[in-house]
DNA sequence: TGTTCCTTTCAGGAAGCACTGAAATCATAG
DNA sequence: CTATGATTTCAGTGCTTCCTGAAAGGAACA
């Protein structure tokens, strides 16, 4: 053991605020509130179940903010609300699972942003579908039809690509079950 | 035809104005500023080349700000500077292509974002290998080497689809010019 | 070189978004 | 039913990000 404890301690400390920190960054590209990612990193990077006065502590924000983004993130799968027996309060731990978490992210991303796209193209042909003899309308019903392609074709692969994916987690999980 | 010229232009300028609008709120999934995402919307659907003040008019904003927006769309690639001869002013004028515009972005995001995960996850790992028989340190590091086996995985996915794509736009390319 | 036309820059201001904290609500135990 | 502990809500506030407009900069013409 060449660390003493202390410094265990705060190494691993140091550990987490980074990564924090890095979830925090990371929030954007997720599509999600910077605060809700910090919280969903503590959970995740902890691996604990961690109370609501924990979460406040570690990340000095408030109760009303913390309780506002645990509920969002209960609401898209993210994080577990569990119980600890004596207790009152309500803790809450992280998936561990990164795919998991993953595809719960792809998937409200999909419905809140990829969807409405979708429609809205659909109806600008149907505008457009009515001026036929008219040239600039012909033209710009084929930039919105080469859009409207793409993301279909974008969207079915995706959706290939996660089913895949359940396939084969499933066939792991048999695998490892039958090996015990 | 069955519909007066002004009824015409009337609908083309609906479907403008609803596009641009939809542009707008995609932004946020692309990771780029909505106005910038407006300025991009009008190029790409009226297929022209436009002036600043084109662009000014039709989504009332100001001049310093298309400017901004502009030149930033050129770093990024999606929009290119034209000139028309008799003229001092620069017009600009956006891809067409879909496939290369979603390329350049995803590109730029890459960059831009993923990156800087990939390499601070590597340094926490770093950071905790120090600590190999602390439990905790284990737990943890076990949890950012599962995020990072993740992200690089996607990482090559991507890489492999784009590869794949240009290799099919080449030869697409290729057969269309023979058979003229 | 001076003039004109066009573009870029940037300080100051506006708008939108997220956070706080206290009051209201809810749940459990006695 | 009341008291206590825990959570949720939301009006007010602070912060960040984006936008404006005027002034400076640059390029083409005469």
């Amino acid at each position: 053991m060449k660390l003493r404890k202390t410094d265990r301690t705060q190494r691993l400390q140091e550990v987490e605020d980074r990564f924090v920190d890095l979830w925090d960054t990371m929030s954007s590209l997720w599509g999600i509130s910077p605060t809700m990612a910090r919280i969903h990193g503590v959970l995740y990077i902890t691996g604990q179940a961690l109370s609501m006065d924990d979460i406040m502590a570690r990340l000095a924000i408030s109760r009303g903010n913390v309780s506002m983004n645990l509920s969002k993130l209960v609401e898209w799968g993210l994080v577990r609300r569990v119980h600890k027996r004596g207790s009152r309060r309500d803790y809450y731990e992280s998936l561990s699972d990164v795919w998991e978490m993953f595809t719960l992210v792809a998937q409200q991303r999909k419905r809140r942003e990829i969807d409405p796209i979708l429609n809205t193209l659909r109806h600008c042909q149907e505008m457009l579908g009515e001026l036929q003899d008219d040239t600039t309308a012909q033209e710009r019903g084929k930039r919105i039809s080469e859009l409207l392609k793409f993301l279909t074709m974008m969207e079915s692969l995706a959706r290939r690509f996660f089913e895949t994916h359940q396939g084969l987690k499933m066939a792991v999980g048999l695998l490892a079950r039958e090996s015990e």
